[in-house]
DNA sequence: GTTACCACTGAACATCTGTTCAGTGGATTG
DNA sequence: CAATCCACTGAACAGATGTTCAGTGGTAAC
């Protein structure tokens, strides 16, 4: 982290103070629009979670474990199977799904059965989907 | 960009032979489980595309730069002081934005001039704010 | 109890991502 | 045209991500 320091810069610096943001100068930016929008910028800690959802699906092969489950519960070897990895990666894949509770699991003997979540989930895969098909 | 070159094709190869799938041994998994689900999981090409898609999602300043927009268009400047950011990193993050059509622009003197690109992407926005919200 | 299987975990490694810094190109102003 | 501003780009670096490998814990079958 560590902001910028007195580098000589002039437009980083210091932009908590409403009244006086966006380092004192108007004529640099449009600080009438900044001061619009500021205020309706996601919080930090708000982005940072949605990334952290979204960032789960940033990956061809959990997508793939998705799209499986979507049709039915299965076992982590049947998965590793479906999708072609190894068992350990598809364990550690579905850490992160379940860590964003995309996934649901159960014990049922040795297997441990996974599934998805929420149907939420499907609607969203399909929205995507339309947007890609333009 | 650069796609994985031919250096590597062990997992992504051979999935048309149902005949002698999955090692050829069934008593490691439940070959009916895994018959009927691999033909319905994702392609790798759609997958990966979905996953740039989720991806240029799946950072919070980026985030932060979508919510901003979704207020009004603003200049890279402007951006950069909304959310708090240099504006050489605003450029670079705004690129991928606009490699998955998020994000459209236009230049009006020395300003260029973003904004978001759909609709579309704000009603995805709230879906996944929803499923937070649990 | 012993063995075998399924799933999870931690460490190590290669790769990908995002920021900063320095420099370039386009457009306006004097 | 010289100076200035705005935005984009490439290189370099630090940090995050995903796979493999080896090992652990729980459960069922012998």
């Amino acid at each position: 982290m560590a902001n910028s320091r007195s580098t000589e810069n002039s437009t980083i610096q210091a932009v908590d103070a409403p009244s006086c943001d966006v380092s004192c100068d108007e004529s640099l930016v449009h600080l009438d629009n900044v001061r619009q929008v500021q205020p309706e910028v996601l919080s930090t800690e708000k982005a940072q979670r949605m990334a952290e959802f979204f960032s789960a699906l940033s990956d061809p092969h959990r997508l793939k474990l998705l799209s499986a489950l979507a049709q039915q519960e299965l076992c982590v070897c049947d998965l590793a199977a479906a999708v072609k990895m190894g068992e350990s990666a598809v364990s550690h894949q579905l850490r992160v799904l379940r860590s964003q509770r995309l996934v649901t699991y159960r014990r049922q003997g040795r297997n441990v059965y996974y599934g998805l979540a929420d149907d939420h989930i499907m609607s969203l895969y399909r929205e995507v989907a339309e947007h890609l098909d333009e």
